[in-house]
DNA sequence: TTATAATATGAATAATATTCTAATTAAGTA
DNA sequence: TACTTAATTAGAATATTATTCATATTATAA
């Protein structure tokens, strides 16, 4: 059920491996690297988002640009039934909460979050965590500094 | 330092807000949503590339697509002297590592992985990570499901 | 082998990107 | 206010790309 149903072939591994670096890259330049017509490279393309192989294509955007400077990790425990995420849900609506994973072993979620700073993270867990039912505890880890953060994956090089 | 001398006005927050929701957005239509002409769109996309407002375009793929199934967390404590992220950098060149955050309090970083499955994730650290010196322990969360995953800021409406 | 489906090519056309010049606007200064 | 300068924009011209479609090729299975 999570598991997609999708046969590739190493040319659709160049195809996003390109498109991974730069989402931006045009029809015609595949082509010209793939050695292939740009139609054909059209067609795979379409198919790719068709089948939902590449789901979207993103702007990273630097959050200091946006005076964003503060990350961070937070454990919620939560009363939500095992396969029923209802906190979760409402968590994910939340805009500054960039990731929501269920995880093993803690009746609990890993969210990461960006704010402007400690200040504001003190208002969303008071003013947007704190009106949400359900949640039992929160821990709170903050990122001083980031290394690596990027979404991509490991494709193969051959079939 | 790690705050950027930028001013960006509304017309760029509207330029990032679609380039966030759809990296593939052209030029075109960019400057027919915000009634301009494509010419000025361009030269401010091309000045948000520049200054480092725009990152990256990245397509984001689906990983169970290419059989990537297990997200995982790793705590990993080091003897790196704060300040001196050895071990971090090392840790960043991994491909299936997604991101690296130097922690605060812990000594140690947060580690994103994604690998196959379980066995990979062994292997991962058996083969790879266990040959980085200066490691001194792990403490790795299962991801069971992910119920959100971006990386949107929130952008301000006005100036 | 033959039939069928999937994929690729290549050409034609529509749309977009890009460049450049002139016009406009904004901000600061005398 | 009038002037200067820098930044931004519009608009036109041209280069490049996207898209469509008919045909050809390739792959697969009966």
């Amino acid at each position: 059920m999570s598991k997609l149903e999708v046969s590739l072939d190493h040319i659709d591994y160049q195809i996003l491996r390109i498109m991974q670096n730069n989402a931006r890259t045009n029809n015609a330049d595949i082509a010209r690297e793939l050695g292939m017509a740009p139609s054909a490279i059209l067609e795979r393309v379409k198919k790719l988002e068709q089948k939902e192989v590449i789901l979207q294509y993103n702007a990273k955007i630097n959050p200091a640009a946006l005076d964003q400077n503060l990350l961070s990790f937070i454990f919620i425990k939560t009363s939500d039934i095992i396969g029923e995420q209802g906190v979760a849900y409402l968590l994910a609506e939340i805009p500054e909460v960039q990731e929501v994973h269920d995880i093993a072993g803690d009746d609990g979620y890993l969210v990461k979050v960006r704010t402007h700073d400690a200040a504001g993270l003190v208002d969303l867990m008071r003013n947007t965590l704190g009106k949400i039912e359900g949640i039992l505890s929160t821990r709170t880890t903050i990122v001083l500094q980031t290394v690596k953060e990027e979404q991509k994956l490991v494709i193969p090089s051959k079939d």
